[in-house]
DNA sequence: TAGCGTAGCAAG
DNA sequence: CATCGCTTGCTACGCTA
């Protein structure tokens, strides 16, 4: 079983930007490609030729048996399409809204696109033939030249052009690595990041150079060069673009990063994150190295903590304030910015963490003034990383990470009680020594019992206390609250048990493990009762046992509650990709996938202002959660993002409503991951046999590509017939859709194949409980933004009344002139509102049903204006819509149709 | 009764 | 100016097969 390190091709595109070949061919294709290898079947090509003549695999192995009578048999599928479709219409007139209908479509790859290309390139030939064009010597010569959007001259006289000059006129971007130059005259933002690396160019660049008789340098032409210049602003009339320092919109593209980079409880968050993996590392390495066991009661733990740390550190980073004296917090703002941390002498005043500014300023006396200190990150992580350097060269057992701050060291033996003090002290005054800093210690043999003294020592001091000297007098003092694990809604839980309030741990310790429980749970109330007696309870103990289980991250996740302010879904849908973004990203280095995700939207109570008292926070909101399996594990930004923006639908939170968004990834389980998995969930693997079979030098690219792809080799698996198990296009494609349609869908599928066989009755049994079945879906989630909304055009929302009507609206005017303008806007604002709710399986099917009238009329028609007109709707109005969603757009890749224009 | 999804809580 | 209300993991609880 190969490794899975990092891939080191991610993204990788070479000068010039061209796909390498493997990289551009479908899992299916390269499984197949390798095979074939193996086997001696396919002649391995060169790089250099490769990359040139780049031979379609999909059309050569899949399609070539296919073609034949394909034609033929077109329009006998069509009727049978429009029969079934009648029936279907049939069966559910009175349903009045089928919405959720889909239809088993066959989303083939031999497709529209490749017959057309095909044919057109047939025509070019003819053409040049026909116009003498010169055959070879044209100035063109192995150019493949792609148009992209309006340009000036038009398309037409451009491809005249290119043809007739010896070129090859590149009618779809379906392989990128197929074009040599792109010809526009305008690119948007997005595109020109995309093509950043091919040749893009001015048609200019054509007209000039056929002017001249020879081929100019693409470069003079580039547009890239142009629209830079075009787009510089002029130096007087506008004022210098400030570099953006402060981005507080959650619509600009660095939001996220700006956000981050301002929080401190992200940062605590990564903090803890990067400490945990780092010790895990550690561990792992020394595991050859007799592994530290820690006997049951049989060590000693000293919890150590910073105090007030990041008042400490950033008062000493600013002259002039004494954190002896000086009350001092850290903050970001004046009034509603919460209070990261303070020193002890605002506590004084009775200044808390978390407490806003304004809160605080109350608190101080007139004459005294609050020091208000700024947030020093990279100091932080200074200081910390001398404070674990301290603990590690004191050769402690077990250094246990909790935080930036904090840490638990452990030796695996009872020391005594000199040898505790002995310890505590070294600690402090070595950290102090290093960092400037003053921690406190609490020791004990029991952690909870570590944790409690620690509480006690602070500030600056240190405390040590057995399990056996564990008395009264020891938690009078303390308070519920001073408990691991109890927080305010546990204290307020006791509090009321008990009818004591305030509560004392004395008093506490007198409860039955029985009352303790009733109130709390079973679990929390068996915590409770052993912390009170000093003991730890088996899962917080596990950390002394098993550490890196403990450490072992479970789960991914992010969330955003602050500065959320959108309008539109999809302003909503961008920063559920950027969110997603950074997720995968994460995955990706962490080399996992998630097979769980839970999304968790925050909305605005019905009655909290629009703007809550903090700037830009949240206010008082409702969560909503939903969680989605989707049974392969993956770390594809584009399966993942269809399925949270599918979830946030399915909410149904109103745009301007939303408060916060979190999305979580649960990961799968590292040990069991991508061995046992991948048989099971017919992930598709490569027999070793046919790998090694490979002649060497396609090998290592190969194997490079197969691990890009997560594509393992199988030892395991059958050394004869079928190297891989690939599931079918059909199953592939549901596989990326939303689970919640891919249900439908499925449901559709069965129940239309199922109707086709069994009686009439069964039939409509069937759809009858169907019907039950999307009314009171439909009864749920009805609301603002609900994917469940009936889209209407013409004031129909049947859809195959729609189609209907669009297909003879498309036959109609093939003839003639082709779409009114005023149809076509009017369609163009049907397929918005569908784009709108993620209805993506009706407009796949919309597209894909025009195309293929296109398809049929293109023999008899294809010179008219009419059908010219409406190829160029296809190209230029539905199918950017259905590349929208890039995301989404991902299944179409997949089936190798390019929808690019 | 086990397992699931959702919600809540605590921690730093 | 404001302000940067994250992230992980456990537990409880109600529901359903």
């Amino acid at each position: 079983m190969g490794g899975y390190e990092d891939s080191p091709l991610k993204n990788e595109n070479g000068a010039g930007g061209e796909r390498s070949f493997l990289e551009s061919l479908s899992d299916d294709s390269l499984l197949n490609y390798i095979s074939q290898l193996s086997q001696g079947q396919t002649q391995a090509l060169p790089q250099k030729q490769r990359e040139s003549q780049r031979p379609r695999l999909s059309q050569l192995v899949e399609h070539q048996e296919k073609w034949g009578d394909r034609d033929k048999d077109h329009d006998k599928d069509q009727d049978k399409d429009q029969d079934q479709f009648e029936a279907q219409a049939q069966a559910q007139q009175d349903e009045g809204q089928d919405q959720y209908q889909y239809r088993d479509q066959e989303y083939s790859r031999d497709d529209y696109f490749h017959d057309k290309a095909r044919q057109q390139l047939a025509q070019d030939e003819v053409f040049r033939e026909k116009y003498g064009g010169g055959k070879g010597g044209g100035i063109f010569d192995g150019c493949s030249i792609y148009i992209n959007g309006f340009t000036r001259p038009g398309r037409l006289q451009l491809h005249e052009m290119i043809v007739l000059h010896g070129g090859r006129f590149v009618h779809y971007m379906s392989a990128k690595g197929q074009v040599s130059h792109i010809v526009a005259s305008n690119l948007p933002l997005k595109k020109r990041v995309e093509l950043r690396n091919y040749k893009v160019c001015r048609p200019e660049w054509i007209v000039d150079s056929i002017k001249t008789k020879r081929l100019l340098p693409w470069q003079n032409y580039s547009l890239f060069q142009a629209q830079d210049q075009a787009q510089r602003p002029l130096p007087l009339l506008l004022p210098p673009v400030p570099v953006e320092e402060n981005v507080v919109d959650c619509k600009h593209p660095h939001f996220l990063e700006q956000f981050f980079a301002h929080s401190r409880l992200h940062h605590l968050s990564s903090w803890k994150a990067d400490l945990r993996a780092h010790f895990l590392e550690k561990f792992i390495e020394n595991s050859s190295n007799p592994p530290p066991q820690v006997a049951p009661n049989q060590f000693t733990v000293l919890h150590i903590d910073f105090d007030c740390f990041f008042a400490s550190v950033a008062a000493l980073c600013t002259p002039d304030v004494d954190i002896s004296v000086d009350p001092v917090v850290v903050c970001h703002g004046t009034k509603s910015s919460d209070i990261a941390s303070c020193n002890y002498v605002a506590r004084q005043y009775g200044i808390r963490n978390g407490m806003w500014v304004s809160h605080a300023e109350k608190l101080i006396p007139a004459d005294v003034k609050l020091v208000r200190l700024s947030y020093n990150f990279d100091q932080f992580e200074v200081k910390s990383k001398a404070f674990y350097q301290v603990l590690h060269d004191l050769e402690f057992q077990l250094v246990l990470p909790i935080s930036i701050d904090e840490a638990v060291c452990c030796v695996t033996r009872r020391l005594s009680r000199e040898q505790c003090e002995e310890l505590c002290q070294r600690v402090r005054s070595m950290v102090a020594l290093k960092t400037a800093c003053s921690v406190s210690v609490g020791c004990s043999d029991s952690l909870v019992l570590a944790r409690l003294t620690l509480k006690r020592a602070k500030p600056d001091g240190y405390q040590i206390l057995t399990q056996s000297e564990l008395d009264q007098s020891f938690l009078t003092g303390l308070k519920p609250r001073d408990l691991p694990g109890v927080g305010p809604s546990l204290v307020d839980k006791l509090e009321t048990h008990f009818q004591q309030r305030p509560l004392d741990l004395a008093q506490l310790q007198e409860s039955s493990l029985n009352s303790l429980q009733r109130c709390v749970g079973e679990k929390l109330g068996n915590k409770i009762y052993l912390a009170l007696r000093g003991k730890d309870d088996e899962e917080s103990a596990k950390m002394l046992y098993d550490p890196q289980s403990v450490f072992q991250r479970k789960s991914l996740s992010i969330d955003i509650n602050w500065g959320v302010r959108f309008d539109t879904i999809h302003e909503i849908d961008q920063f559920i990709d950027r969110c997603t973004q950074y997720l995968t990203d994460k995955l990706e280095s962490l080399n996992r996938a998630t097979s769980q995700i839970t999304l968790r939207v925050m909305r605005r109570c019905k009655d909290e202002a629009i703007e809550p008292s903090k700037y830009l926070g949240m206010g008082r909101c409702d969560p909503f959660n939903r969680s989605t399996r989707l049974g392969v594990p993956t770390s594809e930004p584009g399966i993942i993002a269809t399925e949270v923006k599918s979830s946030f639908r399915s909410l149904g939170c109103p745009p301007r409503d939303l408060r916060g968004i979190a999305i979580q990834f649960k990961l799968e389980d590292v040990r069991k991951r991508r061995t046992a998995l991948q048989q099971q969930l017919k992930l598709p693997l490569v027999d070793a046999s046919v790998y090694e079979n490979l002649p060497q030098d396609v090998k290592k690219e190969v194997g490079q590509e197969l691990k890009r792809r997560k594509i393992g080799i199988s030892k395991a698996a059958k050394a004869a017939s079928p190297a891989f198990r690939a599931s079918s296009y059909e199953e592939r494609f549901m596989q990326e859709l939303p689970t919640q349609i891919r249900q439908e869908v499925r449901n559709d599928i069965r129940i239309t194949k199922k109707a086709r066989k069994t009686k009439l009755g069964e039939m409509q049994e069937h759809i009858l409980k169907r019907q039950e079945k999307a009314k009171n879906y439909k009864a749920h989630f009805l609301g603002e933004a609900s994917i469940f909304e009936p889209i209407q055009f013409q004031g129909e929302t049947r859809f195959k009344k729609i189609i209907h009507m669009v297909l003879e609206w498309v036959d109609g005017t093939i003839p003639g002139e082709g779409p009114h303008e005023h149809d076509l806007h009017l369609f163009d604002k049907y397929l918005n509102r569908l784009s709108d709710a993620n209805r993506l399986p009706l407009m796949l099917r919309l597209a894909k049903l025009v195309a293929t009238r296109l398809d049929l009329r293109c023999e008899k028609y294809g010179s008219s204006n009419g059908f010219q007109e409406w190829e160029k709707v296809l190209l230029t109005v539905i199918l950017p819509k259905l590349n929208k969603n890039k995301h989404t757009f991902q299944t179409v890749r997949k089936l190798d149709i390019d929808f690019d224009t």
